[in-house]
RNA sequence: GCGCCAGUAGCUCAGAGGAUAGAGCAACGGUUUUCUAAACCGUGGGUCGCAGGUUCAAUUCCUGCCUGGCGCACCA
């Protein structure tokens, strides 16, 4: 709908003023219903361009817009913004293509799906997820999703950190102070004992950084002992990652460590030596020289011959390119990588990859005291916020009645993570969250839970109906909840690609949020199964279609629905 | 020192050239013989960090400053 009136108002203008060039149209919903569906500001912009006054090149454009069946009238207001509104047929026969599921917007029409990885999550293996890591997992889930559902062909890939210094800390003070009992008990806590017990014991012995980088050069070069070490580090936490993953539903095309890259990395530090883009300095380090004037150039290679990070990153990069030949790669990480990005693009760009990479980032989840250090022990870990925002759900739906035990336990679950979820990805993706228990436990308000709620509100109306839905042909008396509730619903598809415009799923969640919030008020300023049956039928249609839209827009998010709670 | 990001209500945050800047939480008041009160309605609360500039129009863009966060080769 908004293109095809982007498409008339770009054809007046362009009829009207063949010379100028026609600026970009804007066409947003106003803030006030009264002035219509959609707005354009176009005239303003215009008027300074042609120098006449804009509410005269306003109502030119009104005028010269030829009369289209879906647009009821089109007038100009205030210094000039020209306000379109729609006919009660088009915004019927928007809620009639809701209800049918057929498309709920306009997808893109591709050929050829075009392919698009992205690469999130990144847990590194023997420790266990922080609340931290939950940004890059969820939003790059919601991303993922989102992008299928426009119809690319997308690729999710859980770049682990399996590799680097950090095993050769892991492996010598395993050595050192381990014990095999103890770690068998209960691994990923032990792991991470031992690499925090690391980091105390560096403070005071330097000589251990260095112990850590010669067990893990030893790694790399295939040393058995150290190898049988890894490969059990990685099985267990690969085990205890497979059951966090479940439980946040979220799955990965494949899963390709850091280290699945390893036999790749001699070649492409040959191949950066051999193009001249990288030098071997005195002490046997590599170091790329990008060719941008300010960023810091970086190594590939360290002075004991083991690699960097940027090395299979590198790696991976050119994996993609050879395999997948993508349209774009998707880093969602951190904003404390921007530099980092910035140097792997711009070498990346010297080797010769050419497809785009971007950099998805997002603000760091503080504590009020701080930010979180794995090291410090300063830490809120995943699992625990998990548990216990199911336990909070769990309170509020236990005194329900109608429910078994068994359907309370499972609604909690999606209730819990559900609010979790909801929290970080209502949150723009790149300003810092400081991290608050009562914010992320929160079921009221504009929270998962609230169109969670809304959704089985919608669902329990509909199952007690005895009517059909039926949009009527002839023209129904409308309250102001109505027009608003089939007002909001042409923005749903708009809000999706705006979404994946900005790779902000914050955009649909806000959308989301307001969809339940007018549903709410409708729902509770009129009846629905006691109104005069045409009105009945229409208002079963509408909430029929707010749940539909929830249900989508919530699985985007990747938050479930459930039908009761 | 250099670079990146941010500063919006008491708190946590949306909004990013357009019409009277919004939510949630917290505070206060109201709504249940009606379809789920995890809801709804209302009240109070703002120098959009400060100062300039660009523009018909700036909280939004530009410059400077202040404050906070993050980063700046052998970590990832």
């Amino acid at each position: 709908m908004k293109k095809l009136l982007i498409t008339y108002i770009k054809k007046s203008i362009e009829t009207l003023w063949p010379e100028v060039l026609c600026p970009e149209i804007s066409l947003t919903p106003p803030q006030k219903e009264e002035f219509g569906e959609y707005a354009t500001p176009v005239a303003l912009q215009l008027g300074k361009i042609i120098g006449e006054n804009p509410r005269t090149v306003a109502e030119k454009i009104v005028a010269s817009i030829a009369e289209h069946q879906c647009i009821s009238n089109c007038t100009v207001a205030g210094p000039g913004f020209i306000n379109f509104k729609l006919t009660d047929e088009a915004v019927l026969n928007n809620l009639s293509t809701i209800l049918s599921q057929k498309e709920l917007f306009e997808k893109r029409s591709h050929d050829k799906p075009q392919t698009i990885i992205v690469e999130y999550s990144h847990p590194n293996v023997a420790k266990p997820l922080s609340i931290g890591h939950l940004r890059s997992t969820i939003i790059g889930e919601s991303l993922k999703r989102i992008f299928i559902h426009l119809g690319y062909n997308v690729i999710a890939d859980n770049y682990l950190g399996d590799w680097g210094t950090q095993f050769g800390k892991l492996i010598y003070a395993y050595k050192s102070w381990g014990n095999e009992a103890t770690v068998k008990k209960d691994p990923i806590h032990e792991f991470l004992q031992l690499y925090v017990d690391f980091h105390t014991k560096a403070e005071t012995d330097p000589t251990l950084e260095d112990n850590a980088r010669e067990e893990f050069k030893k790694l790399e070069n295939g040393d058995t002992e150290n190898l049988a070490l890894w490969n059990w580090v990685v099985k267990e936490s690969k085990k205890e990652l497979h059951k966090l993953y479940e439980r946040l539903e979220t799955s990965f095309t494949f899963i390709h460590g850091e280290s699945f890259y390893q036999n790749m990395l001699e070649e492409i530090i040959q191949e950066a030596l051999k193009k001249g883009i990288a030098v071997q300095n005195e002490d046997n380090s590599v170091a790329v020289l990008n060719d941008h004037p300010t960023l810091p150039s970086t190594l590939i290679q360290r002075s004991d011959g083991a690699t960097l990070y940027l090395t299979r990153d590198l790696a991976a990069d050119k994996y993609y390119e050879e395999q997948f030949h993508p349209l774009k790669v998707l880093h969602v990480v951190s904003n404390e990588q921007a530099l980092y990005f910035k140097q792997l693009a711009a070498v990346r760009k010297q080797i010769g990859s050419t497809h785009e990479i971007l950099h998805i980032n997002f603000g760091l989840m503080r504590l009020p005291e701080g930010k979180m250090s794995t090291r410090k022990g300063r830490v809120i870990f995943l699992e625990q916020v998990l548990e216990d925002a199911v336990t909070r759900a769990y309170e509020m739906v236990k005194d329900r009645e109608g429910l078994t035990e068994e359907e309370k336990k499972s609604i909690a679950k999606t209730i819990g993570i559900g609010a979790v979820k909801y929290n970080d990805l209502s949150q723009n993706r790149k300003t810092d969250i400081v991290f608050d228990w009562e914010k992320v436990l929160n079921l009221h308000g504009n929270s998962g839970p609230y169109l969670q709620y809304t959704y089985a509100r919608i669902l329990s109306v509909i199952t007690k109906a005895t009517e059909s839905t039926e949009i009527p042909g002839q023209k129904l008396e409308l309250t102001e909840s109505e027009k608003s509730l089939l007002r909001k619903f042409l923005y749903f598809g708009e809000a999706i690609e705006e979404a994946a415009k900005e790779y902000s799923p914050n955009i649909l969640s806000t959308y989301l949020y307001e969809l339940a919030s007018l549903f709410n008020t409708f729902y509770q300023q009129v009846p629905i199964l006691k109104a005069e049956k045409t009105q009945q039928k229409f208002r079963l249609a509408l909430s029929q279609a707010t749940a539909e839209l929830l249900k989508t827009g919530l699985n985007l998010l990747g938050i479930n629905v459930v039908n009761k709670m």
